[in-house]
DNA sequence: CTTGACCCTATAGTTAGGTATAGGCCGTAG
DNA sequence: CTACGGCCTATACCTAACTATAGGGTCAAG
């Protein structure tokens, strides 16, 4: 009755099974206890684990990097500092990549009030009064 | 005297040589004008198309959506607003990836004042006065 | 007691995005 | 003239991150 078996837990996350599979190679998914068969068992809580992994993988982070920050989070309250330190680092190199990009993509806007301001705008999905 | 040849290119925009060609069979990168002997001739804009191709990647855009972010770029003037739109919610949804990616990854903050404010404060820069 | 949905391991194949290599031409400095 | 760096095409190879397949066990329903 307890925990739920892979199938379960890959549908829930949206991902397929040889994916919860690989996860578990790569270090990423502790391995799970298994039943008298041999089944995997999971807490439900390796749904949102699975969840958090794509949505890091999403932002940029490797997989590699993913691992990193898992350990650090589940490191018993040191860390801490470091987990946000690098959550931290990522966000503000994306955002200056956001910046730089914006700056390159927007040259060509209808009377631009400056390309600083226009991208800036972008960011806050301001739009223009005159979009074209 | 005019233009650069592909090594060039490739120096100043510090990427591999075969990755300029790799770009132009991708349709990423115009096919140039050759010489005589048949060397490829760009003009130093080059360098600032390919910058931009590899910080549009950083930040999550296939070099599918990159090539029709450029054609859109190269259109008259007509795609404007497309370019906007596009920019705007790739922006929206590293940040709505990044918000929820942070308040997994925080829980576990010192007395956090609430979920929501910790990872606003990590977005941010801020830091805590205890940081572990 | 067999069928079907599920699970297991192991191995092979796929896609994106390059990177390296082979075999050969150009062009200039010695 | 020949050595050397740079360029050409074509082809092969590589890594990350899956995804599919083969061959076989489990188990509850009919």
């Amino acid at each position: 009755m307890e925990g739920f078996r892979v199938g379960e837990i890959a549908r829930q996350a949206g991902v397929n099974l040889q994916t919860i599979h690989y996860y578990e190679r790569q270090g990423l998914l502790p391995r799970p206890p298994r039943t008298e068969s041999n089944y995997r068992v999971y807490p439900q809580d390796a749904v949102r684990r699975v969840q958090f992994i794509k949505r890091a993988q999403e932002l940029g982070f490797t997989l590699k990097e993913i691992k990193e920050l898992l350990s650090l989070r589940a490191a018993p309250r040191a860390g801490c500092a470091d987990v946000r330190s690098r959550a931290q680092a990522k966000v503000q190199n994306i955002d200056e990549k956001m910046h730089t990009t914006l700056n390159w993509l927007v040259p060509k806007m209808p009377r631009p009030p400056s390309i600083a301001e226009c991208s800036e705008r972008v960011v806050r999905g301001q739009t223009w009064k005159q979009p074209v």
